[in-house]
DNA sequence: TTTTACATACAGACTAGTTGGTTTGTTATT
DNA sequence: AATAACAAACCAACTAGTCTGTATGTAAAA
């Protein structure tokens, strides 16, 4: 009966085990010891990984969450020519691609963002620099969109790309509280709208 | 040195420690002993008053949260008869009557639903059957406005209903994150370009 | 009016359970 | 052999809630 032993797998799988019961029940809410269960590690094998509950957090962070996200919301900006098309496929995309039993568990970043912020400034300070890169890609898409001609030029993209930042993170937030994807899909359509009175009129 | 009782009184002095601590901490973060010590109260009281750190939690909800956010966000829909310019007035006036201070630490409805709803059913329920409440007037009021001619019969009110609802709490739930008004300011100016997207063109 | 009986409104010490973290020892890897 | 990667027992602090007792208010009886 040899273990075989991997350390960087070991991290990897307590990262998920950690992130999952912060999704699930919060960062607060989660506990060392259920993490554990749910890996079949010990303690020492936790804390020789994370020198603490608040660095396992920062890792979850800044290794699973964000990365996620900005591979959903973030890098396939680029691709669009009209960014007010692009971002709505994004949306779409997102309510195609999970369940309602996800969505009524919200996004994890916003999640960590609500709760933690007014708590710890090392959550605060790394979740607003996360959304200042979205931000900026956001109102970069916006910007190309007005060079060719898709958006009009009298919108401030800076405030536009605030506002949709906002509008999706707001909106996963409501799914939540509601358990079903009716509220997305309602602020789907009038996101929809708002785009469209981005729109260079010819 | 003769003690006054007084129930009501003690009642709503815990209850308003009770706010403060939530507001600063969260429901999970708030410590019934703190609360105490802000009081000048013992647990007997507390306990008296209160079954459970739950049930405290539900009345701060009910009786404070609830109530001041129908005084501020509900109640005025009625007085006006065009509620795209009446919605953006609410927010206006939320803009000038809160400081960066109270801003950073975020709505505590939003907080609230936010961190309680997938832990905590009872906390759920009361939260989504609120904003169904606050849904239905900013609803009423839209459809109101389309009697009057204010807003273009094409609106779907339910979902123009929910998609201010969404921007509202999503916007401090963003302001909070920043500690700062900017994010409130340039939804304020986009929610504004969407209402008026949503106006009868003559 | 005074007394009796009871209910309400607390005080304050105590408890059982939880939780993040530590320490010491053991096994695998290099 | 030396070090990294764990296991397992242990600890100290914290925390919601309980329990017993006491002071205060109140309504009925004498």
């Amino acid at each position: 009966m040899n273990k075989q032993r991997n350390s960087e797998n070991t991290r990897m799988k307590i990262l998920k085990a950690a992130f999952m019961e912060m999704h699930l029940h919060g960062y607060q809410g989660m506990r060392i010891d259920q993490v554990l269960k749910n890996t079949d590690l010990k303690k020492g094998a936790l804390y020789h990984h994370f020198s603490s509950k608040q660095a396992l957090g920062y890792a979850v962070l800044e290794e699973l969450i964000e990365t996620k996200v900005s591979e959903l919301w973030i890098e396939p900006l680029d691709q669009f020519d009209d960014p007010l098309e692009g971002i709505y496929t994004l949306v779409k995309n997102v309510g195609n691609t999970f369940s309602d039993e996800f969505f009524s568990l919200g996004c994890p970043l916003n999640n960590l963002a609500q709760e933690m912020s007014p708590l710890d400034e090392g959550f605060r300070k790394r979740i607003e620099e996360f959304y200042q890169l979205w931000h900026a890609a956001l109102s970069k898409a916006l910007k190309k969109g007005q060079e060719c001609g898709n958006v009009s030029p009298t919108v401030n993209t800076d405030d536009s790309a605030m506002f949709i930042l906002t509008v999706i993170e707001g909106t996963t937030g409501m799914t939540k509280n509601y358990q079903n994807k009716e509220p997305f899909y309602s602020c789907s359509r009038e996101l929809k709208r708002y785009l469209e009175s981005l729109r260079q009129r010819n």
